[in-house]
RNA sequence: GCCGCCUUAGCUCAGUCGGCCAGAGCGACGCACUCGUAAUGCGUAGGUCGUGGGUUCGAUUCCCACAGGCGGCUCCA
């Protein structure tokens, strides 16, 4: 999708690197303009910078990622020029470029409307229009920039945070960087007019003109500098794309988006529904959506039987004693649901007989677990164990963040616990990571990468050396997979770090999927122990992983994923027969009866609708096998095929059909089935 | 939890600048039609206009609160 990569070229000393690029002839408009360079340092510089001795630089394209990063946050300076010149009260937050698009904070007197966004988009294309040029100034000194930016509150701060905090990470605010303070100024192409200006550390493009296509998507409240201690400001995000095409393009993947989201899908398909008399992130499943969700679990059960875990169970309410001794409720009291406060017993003047207990929902499994490891004693033998449960777990989400089947309130965690030796750790985090993967590719997902969650220094628990050997131990695993390790810094869960598997969906989104956490603290904190060969006692290490996480949004996902097309193995209906006519139901019947000898799911539709209108019923549906049978069908002992793409396969002798279908379904492949893909033949 | 927007039939959505019995398509139900690859025709039922309060002669419409939803922020074991 990116230009070829645009050859080096040298820049003169005391020439500017665009006026090089134009001797060199690089495209200076259209989707693969340079609007920027690459130093040989990696920095990327205006093109107006000239260096002071020769030196060989990067062009860097419009269409490239980093090209647009630049288109973006250029935009975002227009927005804000924008936004001051019809709100002059406005003061400017930051305005950086982000996945897809840029946003940029403003504290203004009261939100902004739609009309507003319209007004501003307008004006940001006149702006746009008026090629201003974006001219790099450096401030003298920090007093000098204070004194410029004193009408502007958070410019100054953003100023003195720079100044006076060298362990500050002001990496992500593009306002300061680098060794030096800089203003942007907006110049009038003919006047050379400053017409407006902005802290800024840069790049950017040359002029507006270079900025080709964008639009303003949505307001949205966000707090200054990322706390919500600060006052909020009011957020305009907005999108910038090398060309309208480019734009259309990504305009549509978002209306593609919005067709898969499992939330209209869940609905259209009779999946599932939240019911508002249940309560916000809540779901109830449909039959359907039963189905799905049970094969999903089944085929899940036999996989982790064979990979040596056993089965427990768990109840969803316990004693507030076991939160206190795993730790939840010191760390983790805000995400449970309140107490209920049982068995209290009064006497006649009120006073308290018998003080009662406090019981709480479970947000996790794992302090169960701990109990049935405990709960006789344990020898090195059967180490590693491995329980497994389909637990349910209570979360108290903010009202904000509850969403679909993928944040709720109540989920069930496809939730194993393996307690093994010292020793065992590496090889099991290994194996353990294989299998995940393994699973998750049979549910056709194929694209991962890692994530590496370490110590959030504000919450956890145990010494660093323990910390230290588990982060460690986490990540010889994760390289040993071979695949992408990101780092996450103060991600992990209080009692100790995690890989989280991401992976992408058929419309390249990421979701976190797997986690498989380390955890030598709740061991110690539930006194775990098991007999070693030599007749000591010996603490286990316990490993926390969820596959899917939550089996809600692993389904929520999957619905995206396949856009409601399930796989065959896990489609609700599997087979729908349509008949031509009534006097074909019979031969129909003999199918079905031969299909569900098979155990594949299988519906004859006799309703009174015509025959096409069964189709675009069963097809909007998302069927994948249609079988209609007719005179023609019924006389040579066969069944007609119509798939999901309208593709065809017709006179399919009935044994071979069943067959095929079961075939097909028994290896669980992912793709849709077509009349390409589908084969009959006897194999 | 915070900011903004939204809530009319099972679903998708019109509509009322405060006023007779609130509309459509799809879906459901009934009748007719029996048909060869994405919508047969006709008819019937279905709505306390999210809930509660207020303003008003009169509220689905205006105001307030609450609930639920959406987009963000914060949070996320």
């Amino acid at each position: 999708m990116s230009a070829v990569p645009a050859s080096r070229v040298v820049v003169p000393a005391g020439t500017t690197a665009g006026q090089a690029l134009r001797d060199a002839g690089a495209p200076n408009r259209g989707p693969q303009a340079v609007v920027v360079v690459r130093d040989p340092q990696g920095r990327l510089r205006d093109l107006s910078w000239a260096p002071e001795v020769d030196t060989e630089v990067e062009p860097v394209a419009a269409d490239s990622e980093d090209g647009r990063a630049v288109i973006r946050h250029s935009c975002a300076h227009v927005l804000a020029q924008a936004v001051q010149d019809l709100f002059p009260e406005a003061k400017l937050g930051i305005g950086p470029p982000v996945k897809d698009g840029f946003y940029y904070d403003f504290d203004v007197d009261r939100p902004f409307t739609p009309e507003d966004l319209q007004a501003l988009e307008k004006r940001m294309k006149q702006i746009i229009k008026g090629a201003q040029r974006f001219s790099r100034r450096v401030v003298d000194s920090v007093k000098a920039a204070r004194e410029e930016l004193a009408a502007e509150p958070y410019k100054l701060e953003l100023v003195d945070l720079k100044s006076d905090a060298a362990d500050v990470d002001t990496s992500e605010v593009m306002e300061v960087g680098g060794g030096e303070l800089t203003i942007y100024d907006n110049l009038d192409p003919r006047s050379g007019e400053r017409i407006w200006g902005d802290l800024c550390r840069g790049p950017h493009v040359p002029t507006t003109k270079y900025i080709p296509a964008f639009k303003l998507m949505r307001t949205a409240a966000a707090y200054w500098r990322g706390s919500e201690k600060n006052p909020q400001l009011q957020r305009i995000y907005g999108t910038a794309w090398e060309s309208a095409e480019a734009l259309e393009n990504h305009l549509e993947l978002l209306a593609e988006a919005e067709r898969r989201d499992h939330r209209r899908l869940g609905t259209e398909l009779d999946l599932f529904s939240f019911p508002d008399e249940i309560g916000s992130g809540l779901p109830v499943f449909h039959p359907k959506g039963g189905i799905v969700r049970r094969v999903m679990e089944d085929y899940s059960r036999r996989r982790h039987e064979e990979a040596g875990y056993e089965f427990v169970y768990s109840p969803h309410i316990t004693k507030g004693s076991l939160f206190e001794t795993s730790g939840h409720l010191d760390w983790y009291r805000e995400g449970m649901f309140p107490a209920m406060h049982l068995d209290a017993e009064l006497d006649e003047e009120g006073n308290v007989r018998k003080p009662g207990q406090d019981y709480y929902l479970k947000p996790m499994n794992c302090p169960f677990h701990n109990l049935i490891f405990r709960s006789r004693g344990r020898s090195y033998r059967e180490l590693p164990l491995r329980l497994f449960e389909f637990g349910s777990v209570y979360r108290y989400e903010k009202s904000g963040v509850v969403h679909g089947l993928t944040r709720v309130r109540g989920m069930t965690q496809d939730d194993a616990h393996i307690y093994c030796t010292q020793e065992q750790v590496q090889d099991e985090l290994k194996s353990l990571l294989t299998f995940v993967l393994d699973l998750l590719r049979d549910y056709g997902l194929d694209d991962f990468y890692l994530e590496l969650s370490t110590r959030n220094e504000e919450k956890y628990v145990g010494s660093d050396e323990v910390w230290e050997s588990a982060t460690a131990a986490l990540r010889e695993a994760a390289e040993a997979s071979g695949l992408q390790l990101v780092p996450d810094p103060g991600g992990a869960a209080f009692y100790g770090p995690k890989i989280s598997v991401q992976a992408k969906d058929a419309l390249g989104r990421t979701w976190q999927m797997s986690t498989i956490q380390l955890d030598f603290n709740m061991p110690e904190r539930f006194g775990l122990e098991y007999t070693a060969a030599d007749g000591s006692r010996k603490r286990p290490v316990k490993i926390h992983r969820a596959l899917f996480g939550s089996i809600e949004r692993f389904f929520g996902v999957l619905t995206e994923h396949y856009a409601g097309a399930f796989p065959a193995w896990l489609a609700p209906e599997q087979v729908v027969g349509i008949p031509i006519a009534d006097e074909h139901v019979e031969h129909l019947q003999q199918v079905a009866k031969a299909l569900r000898a098979r155990r594949i799911r299988v519906d004859i539709d006799l309703s009174d609708d015509r025959m096409q209108k069964k189709i675009r019923n069963h097809t909007m549906q998302k069927v994948p096998f249609l079988l209609l049978a007719g005179g023609k069908d019924v006389e040579a002992g066969a069944v007609s095929f119509r798939f999901r793409d309208g593709s065809q396969l017709n006179g399919v002798p009935v044994d071979r059909a069943v067959d095929a279908i079961s075939q097909w379904v028994r290896r669980r492949e992912n793709a849709s089935p077509t009349a390409k893909n589908f084969r009959v033949e006897e194999s």
